[in-house]
DNA sequence: GGTCGACCATAAGTCTGCCTTATGCTGAGG
DNA sequence: CCTCAGCATAAGGCAGACTTATGGTCGACC
């Protein structure tokens, strides 16, 4: 008599399932990895639980009653299903990579590279989410992430990407009036643009601390490329990245307005957790993604070359 | 990525089943009679274990993923066939009974009432097995047994049916010849067949100790129907039961050759495994074969009256 | 016939994974 | 602001899972 409220024992079913299968409680103890007196055991136990002989006992074997036929059918049906529907799901999740990362780095560096990556990956379909915060990757919501910072977060894996150095750029037309831009006590025709913090730190290099940039400052928009979008515009001297925006420069839309870098130390990494280590899918992202970057470095080595860091 | 060789832990299942199907970790702990502790750690070992994130957390409430739909479904019908295995196993045992019994027993008293329960009880079908040896009932080969003893079987119910009490039965033409069988020193024309130990016990309920038959003592054939049998075509005088044997003392084929009614103190009974004790189909025949014992001993209410018991 | 090995069953005792309890966090609603 | 619902996680206890030892029955082989 089944208890509708009591659901057998599973790793009686699991026994049970595998001794059906295999004909034999020796050889499931086997498959199981445990012994035949706990196979035994837990066979006995199922059969209390339903109420039903599912095996007749021999001499040297055992053998399959009429219930018990029937639910092996269904049990040894039940566990194959499962072990396929794990095996799809793991599938499935390998087909679609969610990602966070800043909206400068995704607007600006990442997507206009996307292109490549679907050439390389077809199979893998990107869900691209951007956020000026960091995102909690245990959620399950993401991924994976590409973050700022020193790359030191409990449970996850981290690979640096770019260093975050930032320098003022303008527009070519601005270049002349941007001339008296390192010398904070000298009058500027055109306004700063951007993070005033980045602004301190890059007089900081210049041996100017505590830098009032009252008359200076004009304004910063809510991420770094809008800032850049400005003073592509013509609206002031931004201060950004040279390798985020290594197109802009390349194109000659942006220009840098004085050849000092700055960093605060920190950089751009590529981080995940670590039970996520097996994913082909964040493998495969992370390997071209490195190789973009690598690229960019290369290419920005320069600028890299003649940065003083500067902790904030 | 799934280990072929590991399948995840059952439980582990069983909760991200519950709370796939409930969409929530609170009401799957309720029907699992758990906490939501329990249930939450269950479900991320699942998730660990095939390394796919089943569901999205959100801080009220949880979202399956789509590869957690993919696997709900299959662990939902899972669960569902295995328990309606259950089920269907639990009704297909109840409709047939297979049972053991001795082989007088089953020839001459039960299997002529058959009939009767196959008409109250068309949904079971019986096997029956005759044997002259106490069948193990727990290599799950029958459900019950009928014994001839003192019912005091370890890990089995037990119920009384019918005292086992034995007299001479012969012929109704060899009643004149065996009208000096009380006395063991008269001579006797016809000899005695059957059992030897119940004719020395016969003899000592008569007051005969250690009575030797040599002269008058036939032959014991390998049951007690066949002994009868042969009183029946005349060969000699049996010692049977006048309960077994009813039908035949009634139509007159066979008489008692004494009066005098002995019995060892054992009986026949009604026998199954105690973790048999719900089956439907094991009450329904007990309930039915107490019936029939019943009116079989009112009928012989006269034999039993006047038996007398002698140890063996 | 005797011996050995395979393969069940069961009892007693160990141990580890399941589960509980305590605590913390985030929203939603009043 | 406060309370409640419903998630997450850490620490620790303990009962069920499992192991070991033992026993019984065959069948195969010598």
């Amino acid at each position: 008599m089944v208890d509708p409220r009591r659901f057998p024992s599973l790793l009686a079913i699991r026994a049970f399932e595998a001794a059906a299968r295999l004909g034999s409680f020796a050889r499931a103890a086997q498959e199981l990895d445990t012994t035949a007196a706990s196979v035994s055991y837990h066979v006995r136990r199922l059969e209390e639980q339903i109420g039903v002989r599912l095996f007749a006992r021999h001499p040297q074997r055992v053998e399959l009653t009429e219930p018990g036929q029937l639910v092996a059918h269904e049990a040894i049906n039940a566990f194959a299903a499962l072990r396929a529907s794990f095996i799809r799901a793991a599938d499935v999740d390998e087909t679609r990579l969610s990602l966070t990362t800043l909206p400068t780095l995704g607007t600006s560096w990442l997507t206009p590279k996307l292109g490549r990556f679907r050439a390389k990956h077809p199979e893998i379909a990107l869900d691209l989410e951007l956020s000026p915060d960091a995102q909690d990757l245990s959620t399950g919501h993401f991924d994976a992430a590409i973050r700022n910072g020193h790359g030191r977060w409990a449970g996850l894996r981290t690979t640096e990407l770019l260093p975050s150095i930032f320098m003022p750029l303008c527009a070519p037309a601005l270049k002349d009036a941007a001339a008296g831009i390192a010398d904070p006590r000298h009058p500027l025709d055109v306004p700063l643009l951007g993070r005033s913090d980045w602004w301190a730190l890059w007089y900081r290099t210049r041996g100017f601390d505590d830098v009032v940039l009252h008359g200076r400052f004009g304004t910063h928009l809510s991420a770094e490329y809008l800032d850049i979008a400005a003073a592509i515009a013509g609206h002031g001297i931004a201060i950004g990245s040279p390798i985020l925006f290594r197109n802009e420069i390349e194109s000659g839309r942006l220009v840098p307005a004085h050849d000092a870098v700055a960093s605060d130390g920190r950089a751009f990494w590529f981080t995940f957790p670590i039970a996520r280590q097996y994913s082909r899918k964040i493998a495969s992202f992370r390997e071209w993604l490195c190789d973009e970057a690598s690229d960019d470095r290369d290419a920005a080595r320069h600028y890299i070359r003649r940065t003083v860091i500067v902790e904030p």
